[in-house]
Formats: structure tokens, sequence, C-alpha cells
RNA sequence: GUGGGUAUAGCGUAGUUGGUUAACGCGUCAGAUUGUGGCUCUGAAGACCAUCGGUUCGAAUCCGAUUACCCACCCCA
């Protein structure tokens, strides 16, 4: 039963309260990423498990516990995406996208899932939105995505979300780097956490962030990845703070960035918001200069980053960020009788084919709660249709806010609406705009 | 995967130590004399009190299990 009336774990419904804001939000987001040459490019929604496990990396979270994998009816494994770099760069290579003009820059909007607990700001089914930028190796490039994100935020009206920068080196750094977190931490051994032992091991970076007490403890005074980076790292990181200081984009050097996944080099960011509880990264991306080349691509430099929509809504609702008003009736049509029914039905198709929102009764009310639904879907006008009407063909146009009459006949409804629309928007603009100049 | 909390109409809640018709607000629907909404008033519909099992003469109230949701860890968007 509950099978039938329940969505399934960690997934959600959104309804027509939010869908608008949705929309509003994902249009903002492209239209955004199109003013830096980023155009939208959509892959599918699952792809060959071995695609994630290459690219994600197969010591990841990601790929050891959170995938939804399952065999296809001719036994091919398929995952549904969990992340979407890997799908966009794998149609990249496979539609010779970078034998074209580089950078390639594509932008999406995909449903993702992970197999994980649910709690705030997790879902197993969530949306991104990202970015990948491919064939840009410099640090420009890097600066440029970052102010994407920067851009989306300010253009809705998102504030209070911090920057976080690091940079994680290279191939040829790195090894280095992990020797001295190894020898640094294997002096405490007795006092990490189990998991931690494990990483000392696999991957010594991610100790960094262990939030346990007493490996943050030792943390703090582990050897810190910016001062092991080769010259090409380190003149990389300083290009960028370089250029996000000159563009007036505030960040602050968190040395314990470190991502999750294993495609990342050099620049990693994260975006942040404390108002949304524990998972707060409400974007996060970086540098992935290996990667196209370990998906059989030829080495070619990316960066990109990943967005949460629902975080992202979560973080404009907490902030009480605007959204565009509801779209409202321009014109409901009550009506007496079949006849007028009938004659409703031709008026309302006539507004509508010329972009009125118009509506009229298809529930058999009577007059009175025709105009209490009216007024309830915030209708700005009605015009009540009975047999006078019909007989005199002419009708009132009633303005719902003011309760003022326009007298038309019925072959100028569609004229007299019009008229009446725009002038009330003007006025709705005066005002608005005088209210803005009280403030 | 680990830990804590919650579960009563569409939504938000009440329901004191088990006692019989499960209450309230919002919302929905219908009315308040003849063809016009908002305010007010009246009325109606709507809940097997998450599910299953147990204790009891009697369970929304107590116990157990299951499921779901919320929060935190882990990890990430």
């Amino acid at each position: 039963m509950a099978l039938l009336t329940q969505a399934p774990k960690g997934t959600q419904d959104f309804l027509p309260d939010v869908t608008p804001k949705l929309q509003y939000l994902e249009s903002t987001l492209l239209q955004t990423a199109n003013l830096f040459g980023f155009v939208e490019q959509r892959t599918p929604t699952f792809e060959h498990t071995e695609l994630f496990v290459r690219s994600v990396g197969d010591t990841t979270d990601v790929v050891q516990k959170e995938m939804y994998t399952f065999e296809d009816k001719k036994g091919r494994s398929i995952t549904l995406k969990p992340e979407g770099t890997a799908g966009a760069l794998r149609s990249a290579l496979e539609h010779g996208l970078l034998n074209g003009a580089l950078p390639v820059k594509v932008a999406y909007l995909t449903p993702c899932f992970r197999y994980e607990k649910q709690q705030a700001g997790r879902y197993r089914e969530f949306h991104q939105f990202g970015v990948e930028m491919l064939g840009a190796g410099s640090p420009a490039a890097d600066a440029e995505v970052i102010s994407l994100v920067c851009q989306c935020l300010d253009a809705l009206g998102v504030g209070d979300i911090s920057l976080e920068i690091n940079s994680i080196g290279c191939p040829k750094c790195r090894p280095r780097f992990h020797e001295a977190l190894r020898q640094y931490f294997s002096q405490y051994k007795d006092k990490l956490c189990p998991t931690c032992l494990e990483r000392l091991e696999k991957n010594p970076l991610r100790i960094l962030d262990c939030k346990d007490p007493s490996c943050h403890e030792i943390a703090k005074n582990a050897p810190v990845v910016l001062d092991y980076l080769c010259d090409e790292c380190g003149d990389h990181f300083t290009g960028l703070k370089k250029r996000l200081d000159a563009m007036g984009i505030t960040y602050t050097v968190n040395p314990t960035i470190v991502r999750g996944l294993d495609y990342y080099t050099k620049t990693v960011f994260e975006f942040i918001s404390n108002k949304i509880g524990a998972q707060g990264t409400v974007c996060g991306g970086g540098r992935y200069d290996g990667l196209v080349e370990v998906m059989g691509g030829q080495p070619t430099p990316g960066i990109g980053f990943a967005m949460g929509i629902e975080r992202l809504l979560m973080v404009m609702e907490a902030n009480g960020a605007p959204f565009p008003p509801q779209v409202t009736c321009d014109l409901y049509i009550a009506t007496m009788g079949e006849e007028a029914s009938v004659k409703a039905s031709q008026l309302a198709a006539d507004l509508r084919s010329e972009g009125f929102y118009a509506e009229t009764d298809t529930v058999g009310r009577s007059l009175k709660a025709q105009m209490k639904y009216a007024d309830k879907i915030g209708a700005k006008y009605t015009l009540v249709l009975g047999e006078n009407e019909l007989r005199e063909n002419r009708a009132q146009i009633k303005n719902m806010k003011t309760g003022a009459l326009i007298d038309a006949s019925l072959d100028q409804v569609v004229d007299k609406l019009y008229e009446a629309v725009l002038e009330s928007s003007y006025i709705e603009i005066a005002e608005s705009q005088t209210l803005e100049f009280k403030e």
C-alpha cells in the first residue's frame, strides 16, 4: 500500500507551489551561463557503470557505496548518474567537441542519484546545475568559472555565501605532499580514528577534513598543501587569486578543502552557506586536468563546478531572496447557462491565442461561487456572461482590485482587456518605482 | 552504514495519569431572497489516530517490531 502512495525514500515531489520557483532559478542559471559562453548540453540520465568508476574514482564513497547500479536486460551494467561531469565529458569526447574551437564550454541541469541516508539538503535524487570548461588550463579559466558562480548567486539574490578555495596540486607535486602527510600522521597512529587509519594508506588528504575531534586536533599542525605545490601549481594558484582580487570576489584560502572525487587537480573550491544545516555546500568544483586523458582523450585540461539546485533553493528561502510574482489570471469569465458557457469557451480561446491567461467555469458552479473562485485565484478581471449579455452582445469587465466596470461589446473583449491590462501594469510599475524611491 | 528524535483529516496542531460520538485553526465545498468576489455568519465533507502484533474489560494514549520522515555522523551538491 505504502508502495503505491509514497514516493521512494530520499526522493521528493515538486508541487505547483514550488515549480515556478525552480523554473525561475533554472532559467536564471542557464541565462547567466550564456553570458560566459556556456551553452546547455543534455546527456542521458544513466551511463555505463564503467564511466563513473573510471572518472569519479573507484576509491571514492560515491562509487564504492552510493551508486544506483543495475543490469539491463542484456546484462550491461548501467548506473544512474551520481554527478554531472563524467557524462558531460563522455559526450564531448564521443562527439569530438574537443576537435572544434577550444575551450569547449557546456552547462547542464540534471538529476543525480546517490544512495545515501537522507538529511537536510541531502536527497537520493537531487538536481545539479553545472558547467564544464575543457581545453583551458590557465588560471584565467578558473577565475572565469568561479566568477560565473558568483554572478549566478548574485542574479538570484542569494546573499551570505562564502567562497573557500584551495589548491591540491598536480600528479607531479602531490606525491611529495602525500608522503609528508603520511610521515606526519604516522606519528599519531594511536590517536587517529579507525577510518583515518585507513585513509592514511589510501588517501591521506582526507584526514585533513575529518570531523573527529582527535583527528581534527592532530590535523591542525599537519603539513599544508600549499607549501608543497610545485612551481607550476603555485603560480597557477597565485594567478587565480590575482584575478579574483581584480574582480572583487572575496574568498578565503582553506587548505583543508579536499573534495571527495578523485579527479580534481590544482584548484578546488566550495561555496558554503551556514543557513541550511550541516550540508552547507551549495556549490563545489575544481580543476581536473588529467580526467580527459583518463577517459581516453588527448591530454586536455578542464575545470567545472556543480551546484545543488535543492540547496540553492533552500538558501534562497532562508535568506528571503525575491522570486518573481505568481502569474495570475487576466480574465475569469463567469457563466450562467449552457449558451453562455459555449460563448465563454470561444472567448477564452480568443484571449489565450492573444497570450492572455483566461479561465471560465468547468465545474458547473453558481455565479456567486464562480466569483469567489475568481477571487481566490487572484483574477485581475472578471466578466459575467448571462442571457442579458448574450442578447445585447455586451458585457462588463470588472476590475477585481478597484471594482471598476468597463463596458465592452463581446466582440471587443480582447481589445478592451488589452488596454486595461496594459494600463494597470503601467500603474503597478509606477507604484513599485515610487516605493523604491521612498526607500 | 552508525546514532538521536518524531509519526493524529490536504496543511498546522490539541488530545493531561489508558475510558467509550478523536477536538481546533487554515484550506476545501455548500448556503446567508431575485445575476457579481474580498469581511462576517451558518452548515457539510474529510482521520480505519503510520503499519503489524501484544498488554487490557477497554489503547491515539502502554510495550515490541516494521516503515517513513526529521536531525547529526560519514560523504557530498
